[in-house]
RNA sequence: UCCGUCGUAGCUCAGCCGGCAGAGCAAGUGGCUGUUAACCACUGGGUCGUAGGUUCGAGUCCUACCGACGGAGCCA
């Protein structure tokens, strides 16, 4: 009996006979031989049948098979330097186990609508799988880093009684009888958690109603948030240029194949080494000027800015300390500039803008009081958050990092939407 | 929400100054023992986004609406 492999093993079975279970990704034929390009999952393998070596059966059928048919078939592994893998498979049985007929994704090109209505089958094209393995890799390694620094895990609630920060659109629902908004941030819940544990994190879906339609914009998305107490602004920052640098390194090692499939230039994704540099936001706002870029103090920057700023540095680059006004009530304000908050953003090169964003928290109950109520934000719903500041409250910080852009950043995407396996849009919610 | 571009075969698109609806791929049939988005020959395939309007005649011109895409703002 064959031993049934997955095929990215199938170099460990050379010479052997095996039994592979996947896809017909696409097939050629040559009179009396058919070049099946086989998938599994775990990579896509030159399956070749030779009239003179099957059963006439088994050619006919593989004659008849249309792309995307599910097929087990049975062969010998042989070493072929014309292979991408170094190993083809020389077919001695093949079990059509379903006949696919007509399937829409072609080997030419489509159009971006299509493919997103199509997004379920989508998935089984060569450059959305390495894509998705890129991403699991990242989520894996961003645990990794957390898990193995001490780092407790908390799951936040996705149903919240109000507003995270107050800044932007919630998603409404029903909560029996009552209002309640889908979260857009475990942040709060973090800090209590920080409080509870010293250092902890969480890793889960986000969603924000904003009708935003740009290539950086989903409406739900993943976000990984650690949150530290007795840690400051400094040791924030130290955490997510390290957080960073580890999850860059490890996708590099355990995902080059995917990069270079998806002709991804390496060498940016090599120098992304701590230390990483660090701007003040009045600095920045300079060198904005200095580039003859209109930019007012005080105002965010706008994903242009983000780009040029991002474009001096051969590295991923921290800016601290923005304006308060246009950052959320919870931050806490710098001592030596009241007007400043003790925050950082981190902006990733090549223009994929801002990755992190985070900061140290106001620890004072009476501070915090007066920027809810500055923020015209009703304080009833954040009883239990001020008592974190009743009962023992440390200095602390933390930041959230956005999966989906570090995936585009790090495969190289022009666009969200691919980082994802079914992205919710303004205009998408099929399938 | 604002600005711009585009809606023609299952898919990607062409269709000029208004005059018979086209190509490639996919599908079907046949051919080829090494193909790499295989190739060659043949066949079938259309509510030209929707609704009005102008005209002898509209895929083409005009108006409105719908949808998609790109950008801005908002945000991560």
């Amino acid at each position: 009996m064959a031993d049934k492999i997955r095929i990215s093993d199938v170099a460990k079975f050379d010479g052997q006979e095996v039994v592979v279970e996947g896809w017909l990704y696409n097939k050629r034929s040559s009179g009396k031989l058919h070049f099946l390009q086989v998938r599994d999952g775990s990579a896509t393998i030159q399956c070749v049948v030779f009239q003179g070596e099957v059963e006439p059966s088994v050619f006919e059928d593989a004659a008849e098979l249309g792309q995307e048919s599910a097929i087990r078939l049975r062969g010998i592994v042989r070493e072929d330097a014309r292979s991408p893998l170094g190993f083809e498979i020389g077919v001695i049985d093949i079990e059509v186990v379903h006949q696919s007929e007509s399937y829409p994704i072609t080997p030419k090109e489509h159009g971006t609508a299509f493919l997103m209505d199509n997004r379920h089958l989508w998935l089984r094209s060569a450059r959305q799988q390495a894509i998705m393995k890129v991403r699991s890799t990242i989520v894996k390694a961003c645990r990794d880093y957390f898990d193995s620094n001490d780092f407790l895990l908390v799951d936040a609630p996705i149903f919240t009684p109000a507003s995270c920060e107050g800044t932007s659109t919630l998603f409404e629902t029903d909560y029996f009888d009552e209002k309640a908004y889908l979260t857009q941030s475990g942040q709060l819940y973090m800090e209590a958690a920080a409080m509870a544990f010293g250092k902890v994190y969480c890793f889960g879906p986000t969603f924000r109603a904003e009708k935003s339609k740009t290539r950086r914009h989903l409406t739900e998305f993943w976000m990984i948030e650690p949150e530290v107490a007795y840690m400051d602004l400094q040791g924030d920052m130290d955490l997510a240029e390290d957080f960073i640098s580890f999850v860059v390194q490890r996708v590099l090692e355990e995902r080059r194949t995917e990069l270079e499939s998806l002709e991804r230039d390496i060498a940016p994704l090599e120098r992304t080494l701590k230390p990483f540099p660090r701007i003040s936001y009045s600095e920045a706002h300079e060198m904005l000027k200095a580039e003859g870029i209109a930019h007012t103090w005080g105002d965010d920057f706008g994903a242009e800015d983000e780009t040029v700023l991002a474009n001096k540095f051969d590295r991923p680059v921290i800016v601290h300390r923005y304006p308060a006004a246009c950052k959320a009530f919870y931050m806490k304000a710098d001592p030596e500039n009241e007007k400043l908050a003790l925050c950082m953003d981190v902006l990733a090169p090549e223009g994929y803008g801002e990755i992190i964003g985070g900061g140290q928290r106001e620890d004072d109950l009476n501070t915090l009081q007066e920027k809810l109520s500055e923020h015209g934000l009703d304080a009833a719903p954040f009883e239990w958050f001020l008592d974190l500041r009743r009962y023992g409250s440390v200095p602390h910080a933390g930041f959230g990092l956005g999966i989906e852009r570090t995936v585009a950043w790090l495969c190289g995407l022009p666009h969200v939407r691919e980082t994802i396996a079914f992205p919710r849009l303004l205009q998408r919610l099929y399938p």
